[in-house]
DNA sequence: GATGAATGAGGGTTCATTCAT
DNA sequence: CATGAATGAACCCTCATTCAT
């Protein structure tokens, strides 16, 4: 045998054209928006013609689809891995672990971001599971935690999780409108502050 | 004869018009998306002909821009008013003031909202004052005289505009994906208490 | 009033463009078969542009559709004119006058027959009552009353309808290949003789 | 080394797949059409690469060609045969065995036939001889023989031939617009006598 | 002014064909 | 030879915009 598994290696190639694809996908629909990047240029990008990008996704909202689920699986598991790594850690050190790691995703993956706001601005036909909402319902059994272990008063918690969503959101968006390029890393901590402590002396 | 200010009366037709057209452009949009609304739907919704929508705007990209500009003006001045017939009231009553407006106007306005956070996402050329910008600098000089007059720790304050123009958008949002009805006046005290005292019991 | 009927008006604008979209495909089609005529060379003949061909058809399909039933129907119309005209005449009189109808109608309208043709022989989802058996029918009305008047021989009046149905079809299809331009009038007899008293001496 | 003939073993496997390729060609083309079938499908139906397609076959259009002109030379040499072995025999049993032949080679290869059809009216530049005017021309010397030996009246005898071919093709369409699958052998008998002796009593 | 049919550049998608492995 | 991913010309369709009535 040894048949220098040539499946595999055509796999690995077709895998590896996927991928150009998506980042150039990413790289277009950064430019000109989910809605008005032209599968054209993501082709051009990617050094492709047009007929490959439908020979690895079905239509254009195909994928743009795998585009945003793509990062949305990644930050999101590393969202979820950060929280396991931390186990029982007090609320506070694991709020600050999820703002972390959503910051540094963001610094990593700017253009991406541009995407996602889209996204959740989208009406669709396609009830998508937007990745705001993953983000939500992960913060959802943080705060949930946070009440449990009297971290957190109980009266607004139901509340909070949209609310720090928004923040992150806010620093988002200010970022990619002032094209700030400067590492967000230093936000984390102030939000956490104001989260737990108010913004009062 | 007949010279009772006939101009007068044109242009009061003409207005109205007007204004019916950027209603149905309002509907338009927000069922389909900024993108994706077409002039033609809005002159059918307006009850005119398409070309009577471009004798009154001069392409699709003046539409899009006066209608939302419309309302963020309007919005805006209520925010001022607010402001305003507040005087010198403590930072909290100011806070409290201009979040209720916001809310209040989000509650009668909803689907002009849906296209502000479609907005806020577009990468024109123009670059416009976004709504979200107009928003954030009221709050910026609130924050400001917040930090004045004690009532804000200064060493996050660069922050709390953004933050707070997040929080909003993370209630908006959340109203605009869960589809909730139920108006959003209830979630403006928890928001003041949540930025003064923050979450912790 | 007398407001020289301004819809009316637009509407015989809009009804004649229309017509010359339909003897546009016709050509277009017919030339290129139902498959391959591109809706761009019918613009082009029809002398507009390719917008306008889809303001008065939905799509490619469409076309076609009412291109092939617009001349079913008149010929239709023809065929059963031709039958009440005639009343209670003898059954060979009857069928001559169907078959001189359909002959004519073929002279008239060659181009639409190598339509009807390629229709005939289309694998459609749409299952259309085609043109053809829409003949078929007439032709088993007229058998049935030819047995009833004992014109025909019952035993094998079941397959007469399919077989003039097909006599005509080999005249047809035989001009077509021949690219005979000569009319067939000079055919309908000799088919009514075939059919009625055979071909044996 | 290894010398029984091995180009001869080869040549058997080359024209097994060639084979296999025409059948899954008939199938495929048989479901979306001659001029919808796609060669992708062709491949996938034979279970070989389109590549291998190409190998056998220099283009889509030769594909066709070769998949027609592989049962019309089948079926035409039946019929040859047919006759041959009648000899002599009296023109009704030469025309019924003709009928015969054709009737049971479309019991057998049912969708060749929905593809024949299609071919016969198709306006391609290269032009084919076709299947039909194959059937006609034997037809024609079959009708010539028969007013030679006045079995048939000599008046309409031009006409016959595509006459003949005429009703066949009434009962082909017929049976492939219907989805009948009974057995079209009982429908030889009627044909012989409708076009002897009339279908008057 | 209002009307709405005509326009046509623009963009998505298909699929026969090629060719490096 | 078989393979199947890549290619890109060809085509359908959309919709913002114009302009004659």
């Amino acid at each position: 045998m040894n048949m220098h598994s040539p499946t595999s290696l055509r796999e690995r190639l077709r895998e590896t054209t996927r991928e150009v694809i998506l980042d150039a996908a990413e790289t277009a629909f950064a430019k000109d928006g989910l809605n008005r990047g032209r599968v054209e240029d993501v082709a051009a990008i990617a050094g492709v013609a047009v007929g490959t990008v439908y020979n690895h996704f079905a239509d254009r909202g195909a994928l743009v689809k795998v585009l945003l689920e793509r990062r949305r699986e990644e930050s999101l598991s590393l969202v979820d891995r950060a929280l396991a790594d931390l186990g029982h850690a007090p609320f506070a050190s694991r709020l600050e672990a999820v703002l972390t790691t959503m910051v540094a995703y963001f610094d990593t993956h700017r253009t991406f971001f541009s995407l996602l706001l889209e996204e959740e601005v989208q009406r669709d036909v396609s009830k998508r599971l937007s990745s705001t909402m993953a983000l939500v319902a992960r913060l959802e059994t943080l705060v949930v935690a946070g009440v449990a272990e009297r971290a957190l008063r109980k009266e607004d918690a139901g509340l909070y999780p949209m609310l720090l969503a928004g923040m992150l959101r806010g620093v988002f968006v200010h970022a990619l409108h002032t094209k700030t390029t400067a590492p967000l890393a230093s936000t984390v901590k102030p939000m956490v502050r104001l989260f737990l402590e108010g913004a009062a002396p």
